[in-house]
DNA sequence: CCGATATCGTGGAGATTGTCAACGATGGAG
DNA sequence: CTCCATCGTTGACAATCTCCACGATATCGG
């Protein structure tokens, strides 16, 4: 068909390729979520919320969602707002606050998992299990490589 | 197994690590262009424009990129101001512009790729050539495999 | 040929996100 | 106690996404 591709046609670029996938996946769980009146970000808030029995401090978010600070806060307000986390004061730093999942939250989550995973399980298609096991693990060492890019 | 896995850990979740993954390089690859006046969109236009001589179509140029075409309509304007673009008439259909790369856009390429393939490279750090080229593989099958979701 | 309908590029509105600078409150080091 | 780093927060601004609507074509059915 085409000209087909020298060694240097986007689409064999993987930045592109990984910007294009994300993309998809964001589309594809935020049409998941809109009927709980949550969106990507504020769902990966919620989820680690959920894990973490004591709670997170909104920097430790920030960190590891790659976000600006300023953007947590937003985040946590929407989530406190519908009541499904609350920001608990840590008793080792009274600056730190603590981002914990309320009841409502972790019955949220329980509800959503199953959709969401469904909603990603449809755009990872064809893909066996072992390669979905292999990119996962890619990507976890390409984003776990650099304990440091804070966006800011 | 099962429904492919989920520990139900964030941190393992091809969306999440997707799209963090995909933050990472577009910032690496921003980083790396912004002493030329082009962020990771419009470098993007400009390579889809050189790749094809005859020009691609704004629509098509969409379609690829996963954008709105009221998007791409700034992308090309900025790259056309800039000199390193232009719009050409179609000569099947009057409705469509054909974008194709001047000269000058073509010298900027040239000039601009090796910086970018290292800001890429540097990201991809530790993995080995054969994973580079699954990781691509792996991307390349998700992205086409959804043929469409034009964004809007 | 004519009219209904679809497509291409464009423009605009509004929400979401990304980036950056600064501030008050606190913690820690000297 | 003083100086400096950190946490959460706020504000500003640019960039991006999402939708909607329009004029200029193209295409199809009749």
């Amino acid at each position: 068909m085409e000209p087909t591709v020298n060694a240097h046609a986007l689409n064999d670029d993987v930045g592109f390729l990984l910007s294009r996938a994300s993309g998809l996946f964001v589309r594809a769980t935020n049409a998941a979520l809109v009927s709980y009146g949550l969106r990507v970000r504020s769902y990966s808030v919620l989820l680690l919320a959920c894990e973490a029995t004591e709670g997170v401090s909104q920097r430790d978010l920030a960190e590891v969602l790659g976000l600006d600070p300023s953007q947590v806060v937003l985040l946590v307000d929407e989530l406190a707002e519908s009541g499904l986390v609350e920001r608990r004061p840590s008793d080792q730093d009274r600056r730190t606050k603590l981002v914990a999942a309320t009841e409502a939250g972790h019955t949220l989550r329980v509800r959503v998992l199953p959709e969401v995973d469904a909603a990603v399980a449809a755009q990872l298609g064809d893909l066996t299990s072992t390669e979905q096991f292999l990119l996962r693990d890619l990507l976890g060492r390409l984003v776990r490589r650099t304990g440091s890019t804070p966006p800011a």
